[in-house]
DNA sequence: ATGCTGACTATGT
DNA sequence: TACATAGCCAGCA
């Protein structure tokens, strides 16, 4: 939504890096989780988790994406390392939406994402 | 253009 | 379990 924001992209990708990220948060079900590497896989991008936390520490406050849904492979919430106290408003914010914690740890057996390739319709 | 830094992950010691 | 290492990309001085 802004439309005179010079584009100094690259001509054969029509969205950056971490709008790419951005698109595949968005599409993380409310009451569960991915991890980086998940969303760095699911968003094209294999082997590029950091890039995903990157992307996500860029964020702004207001934004549509919901980044709380994001947490490291081991069930843990990596912003906790980095911003003191920010991890306690996004455990605050999966617990509300049915994200038990267990040990301080989430199962992402219980609690992953299992986003669909394909997603066919009805079978 | 170069050098630093930063919400990761898998692997080895 | 804890620490070190390598791979990855974007933004800023």
């Amino acid at each position: 939504v802004s439309p005179s924001k010079g584009k100094t992209r690259k001509a054969t990708s029509p969205e950056s890096t971490f709008d790419r990220i951005y698109a595949v948060v968005r599409r993380i079900p409310r009451g569960r989780v991915a991890t980086y590497g998940q969303v760095a896989t699911v968003a094209g991008l294999p082997g590029r988790a950091r890039q995903v936390g990157y992307a996500l520490a860029a964020l702004r406050s207001g934004s549509a994406v919901p980044w709380h849904r994001v947490i490291n492979a081991q069930g843990r919430l990596s912003l906790e390392r980095t911003a003191p106290g920010g991890g306690v408003v996004q455990r605050q914010r999966l617990e509300r939406e049915g994200v038990a914690f267990d040990g301080g740890r989430i199962s992402l057996e219980r609690f992953g994402w299992k986003p669909r390739a394909g997603r066919r319709r009805r079978a």
